[in-house]
DNA sequence: ATCCAGGTCA
DNA sequence: TGACCCGGAT
């Protein structure tokens, strides 16, 4: 890890009269933020690799266990999701359907039920569809491009990036609230605000990345792991983290710390999500040989007809329940 | 009981 | 920009 792999020598490579180290002082002042960050990013990579080496969570699609496709559903599923709610719906979910191809031939019945509680349903058809994807147009082997892998259903920015880093080894910048989280914090000072990324995040976020591939991934990982254990959003952990004495956030005494930086959360309790919630497990839990759910008892489920309603006709849409005749409702075949 | 975390898509 | 789900923390 030399000071070239981080891109001190495109600084450097200013025209200048002057030598380097009269260059690297005016580097810094002007654009003080990036040349500290690219200063101390090494000290920092060096830290984070043996915080990695000895509390790194052993999750099931970790160190080298799992084929590409394998770490594709690890990081759908753990969209929106805690990775600790995810580790056994993943086991059960690889062994059923260990790659693409065997996904893409279950049913959507099947698929809906196997998902269970983890949350956003449509993420399940759409992982589905990837499969068929997969299955179809890639011989059931995961392209290796960050524009092949973004163009799949349900892949956006983020797993596509962490698809190429975690699965392929390639040198990509992933950029999580996790991730975003921690940079801003240890290069910047000030917590990183809700929303999407802005263009000061990517750029910081690509100048921290180190060079070296397989560096680049380590530092992609060992930054989000610290992101979900110890710097976490609320009340970081600062003395059991190995780059306290590394943060402008913690230098600047956590300025900020505990205020409104999310994006607004919608309130759960009554919301449509909640209803569609409801119904989809009332037919993922169907008795036995049950396949379908009598209007009757799908009636019973909340009071609010007109609302019950309106998610039912939104679960159709998205490809989620069929209605039979005689209004009664099941997963689709 | 209420608050909160977390990517993708339209 | 808002819709989308669930469970853990407080």
């Amino acid at each position: 890890m030399n000071d070239t792999a981080y891109g001190i020598s495109r600084l450097r490579a200013v025209p200048s009269a002057r030598n380097d180290e009269e260059e690297r002082v005016a580097a810094c002042a002007r654009t003080d933020g990036e040349s500290r960050a690219v200063a101390a990013a090494p000290r920092i990579a060096k830290r984070l690799t043996a915080w990695w080496e000895a509390n790194a969570r052993d999750l099931p699609w970790r160190f080298g266990r799992a084929t590409p496709w394998g770490v594709l559903v690890s990081e759908v599923m753990s969209q929106q999701t805690q990775m600790s709610r995810v580790v056994p719906y993943w086991q059960a979910w690889m062994e059923l359907w260990p790659d693409a191809t065997a996904l893409a031939g279950a049913s959507t019945a099947e698929v809906i039920t196997m998902w269970g509680r983890l949350g956003y349903p449509r993420r399940a058809l759409r992982l589905q569809e990837c499969a068929q994807a997969v299955s179809e147009r890639y011989a059931d082997e995961l392209p290796r491009t960050y524009e092949q892998l973004v163009a799949l259903p349900g892949i956006g920015d983020y797993t596509a990036s962490a698809v190429m880093s975690f699965a392929f080894g390639r040198r990509i910048a992933v950029i999580d609230t996790n991730i975003r989280r921690v940079l801003s914090r240890v290069f910047l000072g000030k917590e990183s605000m809700g929303g999407a990324a802005s263009a000061t995040e990517r750029e910081l976020a690509n100048t921290v990345l180190p060079q070296d591939p397989s560096a680049s991934v380590m530092w992609n990982q060992s930054v989000m792991e610290l992101g979900a254990v110890v710097c976490v959003a609320k009340k970081p952990l600062c003395e059991r983290c190995p780059i306290a004495g590394e943060c402008l956030f913690l230098e600047s005494g956590l300025p900020g710390l505990g205020e409104k930086r999310t994006r607004p959360r919608q309130r759960f309790q009554g919301t449509d999500r909640q209803v569609r919630g409801i119904v989809l497990n009332a037919l993922r839990t169907l008795p036995g040989a049950q396949t379908s759910l009598p209007r009757e008892q799908v009636e019973s489920l909340w009071k609010d007809h007109v609302q019950l309603d309106s998610c039912i006709a939104s679960l159709d849409e998205d490809g989620l329940i069929e209605i039979l005749a005689d209004g009664s409702l099941r997963l689709p075949r």
